[in-house]
DNA sequence: ACGTTTTGACAATCTATCTTGTCAGATACC
DNA sequence: GGTATCTGACAAGATAGATTGTCAAAACGT
């Protein structure tokens, strides 16, 4: 894979440094580099517009380093992805934390941070929102994933009920976070016409669909 | 554009028949069997991996007469989506007035339609769920479109109140239409593990929320 | 039967991008 | 300062698919 230039050296003795950073890091903040490089390049001309090329400009690095970090476009993309949603997904549960122990409550601080984060960063929303569909079936894994974690995230409840046979909970979960997100997409590409609070009033309905399905279903399996 | 080869003929003469049909009802003809075998082919490798001889020889054509219908790709991928939407808007449409004068009945009437025929159609369907996202702001405006119909047919209190600035009824109708479709996917991609009666009264949950938001709002008006 | 139109098969061109390779110059270590 | 490593710029090859063009054979009208 990379090319071992330590061979000669003690395991322990670090590379030649540049900048003041050993091999590892340099590649480590190339990597990340490409990472934003390409979420600022796909909030302008969408991921199918984007060119290895004009990425790396953007990274202010050279074709060789995409390939040292990615195996083709579809990996970068992915890594943006989770690079996007691992922030959002962490901030949201941190948000749900502060707001106590209401299902009600967690919701909404969560889907507030939510919808704030969308609005001030347009460019990884778009990423998040759009350019991650439909591009191909190990790319949709990526996504299908992701929405689970926030599936859970908003209404912990419907994971209960996930064991169940031809369960209708996955159903619901996939309801929700549709609504969701296709509500953020509409918000977004008409550049924020409502307040936030609006916007969370409205996703916070048809949450609720969800939240009170799955504490009705849990009831009865009681 | 096309040929005039009637440029000599009085307008009301017929061009020179082949198959019985004369030069228009074979380029309809042929830009039909375009499309449905674009909806085959579509079904089969996804839009992204259909290339225009693949569908050609699909609809046992060559390349020279998908240019003749169609300008690229991109054009017959609308005009596949506009006509699976076509139908089923229509036959939706139809339940809906079948179901006669109460809107919670109206509803259940189309989103039973919609996807008793997802389950009969899998191939035209993952046109109408899948493919038609992320291509292009021309395929992306499409879509809004269909799906503005869509909500309109499923809870037409909406519609009455789109003139109002900054209105949260287009983020109702998103919300409730992203739910619907999102479902739809997930039921669809698992193979329709749910009774259709099942995923009918789920999605017709989402639906409600919007019913009765739209219904609020419109009493507050008044 | 004859000439014209239409069709089908396929070659040729064109374009865009990915991907790998080369090489001179810069940078760090000793 | 000398040497090994790393970097940036860019060329070159490879690939894939769209789009246009050619031509002979088939289908039609008269």
């Amino acid at each position: 894979m990379h090319h071992v230039n330590t061979l000669f050296m003690g395991s322990s003795r670090k590379a030649r440094l540049y900048g003041g950073m050993d091999a590892e890091e340099r590649r480590a903040e190339r990597r990340l580099k490409l990472i934003n490089a390409a979420v600022e390049v796909y909030g302008e001309v969408g991921y199918r517009g984007a060119t290895v090329k004009a990425i790396c400009e953007a990274a202010e690095l050279t074709e060789r380093y995409f390939y040292e970090s990615f195996a083709n476009s579809e990996a970068l993309l992915i890594a943006a992805y989770n690079h996007v949603v691992g922030h959002l997904h962490d901030e949201m549960a941190a948000a749900a934390n502060a707001a106590g122990h209401d299902a009600e409550q967690r919701l909404r601080a969560a889907l507030t941070l939510y919808f704030t984060r969308l609005k001030q960063h347009p460019k990884p929303a778009r990423v998040f929102l759009l350019e991650i569909s439909g591009i191909s079936a190990a790319v949709d894994a990526v996504k299908l994933d992701a929405l689970r974690d926030f599936s859970d995230l908003l209404v912990p409840a419907i994971d209960a009920k996930r064991g169940d046979r031809n369960s209708t909970a996955a159903l619901l979960s996939s309801g929700m976070v549709g609504a969701v997100i296709t509500i953020a997409l509409r918000w977004v590409s008409k550049q924020y016409p409502q307040t936030i609070e609006d916007v969370v009033a409205i996703a916070a309905g048809f949450c609720r669909v969800a939240l009170t399905e799955a504490g009705k279903n849990r009831l009865r399996s009681v």
